[in-house]
DNA sequence: TATGCTATGTTTAGACCTAAACATTTAGAG
DNA sequence: CTCTAAATGTTTAGGTCTAAACATAGCATA
């Protein structure tokens, strides 16, 4: 049975995450389907979210890998340096991601990198005076952009939910497996 | 100034949201802040579930981007078939993507591919006894280790939780850019 | 001072994804 | 019957990420 195009994109999220579970009842009574109307809204939420950054970022000529970069280095606060270790603790990807990462920006002159000189291998990127005017240049259109998504949350429930994110993630980062030990 | 390590990777979450808020608050006055505290929990929650999940997978020998297709076949129900179009729109991947992913699994032979007999151009998908069996043998698997991931909430915060995200996703997904053209 | 462990980064192989360019088929309008 | 627009898929170029293999630099210790 070939089902049809019943749920557009364009409507309201296809296919409820109620539904999903559902079916799996449904198809494989037993199957353990707690969690899937936590993680499928979270998973789609974080896509739509991505996917609209993406595009906007697109239209300004930077990558959001990028962007999530100079944004980390510019909240640090002059002189705006981490090193790359720290980096990867903050943005939460691999060291080898950051590698890549930094190599991408220092090519396009956005950051530079050297050797830290308090004895340790580390190495310290700070941004550029051309990275810190990009910085300026898009934060603002994103984050403006961001709000509007969130715009029907009322602060009051708005400050609820953000409360109820971060404990499920504090609890969630307790549990999950970690990244790689190369890390 | 270099900053040291202060949140190790395996603590709590690195840098709360509500530091990245302020963050930009204190380095750039007048900083459209309010979507942060919703987004960025979103968006590590989010990551750290792929990432559980990818690493899971990884040891049952399979990708996060095969199961997540098998699955949606599976849950669809005897004779286990969609159309490429409704693949898309159920997993919320562009129709390139969908084509990669198909011919992956074709070639491992989890699913068959054959055109529509229904006069349309329609390319229909079919889970094979293969696909049907990896699909049986992991998916318990993976959802029971995501209930535990969740099992901090109790079941009526869960639902609490899961209805909020819900409203917010159908929300958010009316306001924010959709898939490009090509879908 | 050898030796090896630990901490840091970089590189590479393999997967995936999006966007855009193509290709093909159907369905309509004349 | 012909030409065009719409609907569907596939392919390709470019970019990202993870995991694992490497490469090195300190450091501790025998």
């Amino acid at each position: 049975m070939v089902v049809k195009d019943e749920y557009p994109f364009d409507g309201p999220s296809p296919y409820p995450a109620a539904e999903i579970a559902d079916a799996w009842r449904r198809e494989r009574p037993g199957t353990p389907t707690e969690s899937i109307e936590i993680v499928t809204p979270l998973w789609r939420l974080a896509k739509l979210f991505a996917d609209d950054r993406r595009r906007l970022l697109a239209d300004l000529g930077v990558d959001p890998a990028t962007l999530d970069l100079l944004s980390v280095l510019r909240r640090a606060g002059s002189p705006y340096e981490l090193t790359t270790r720290e980096l990867s603790r903050r943005t939460l990807v691999t060291a080898g991601a950051i590698s890549q990462r930094v190599a991408r920006a220092e090519v396009a002159g956005l950051v530079t990198r050297r050797t830290a000189d308090d004895g340790t291998r580390a190495v310290v990127v700070t941004l550029t005076d051309a990275g810190h005017d990009l910085i300026e240049r898009t934060v603002d259109q994103v984050l403006t952009r961001e709000a509007s998504l969130v715009a029907s949350l009322a602060p009051d429930d708005r400050q609820r939910l953000a409360a109820q994110l971060q404990e499920l993630l504090d609890d969630v980062g307790r549990r999950a497996r970690k990244l790689p030990p190369d890390v």
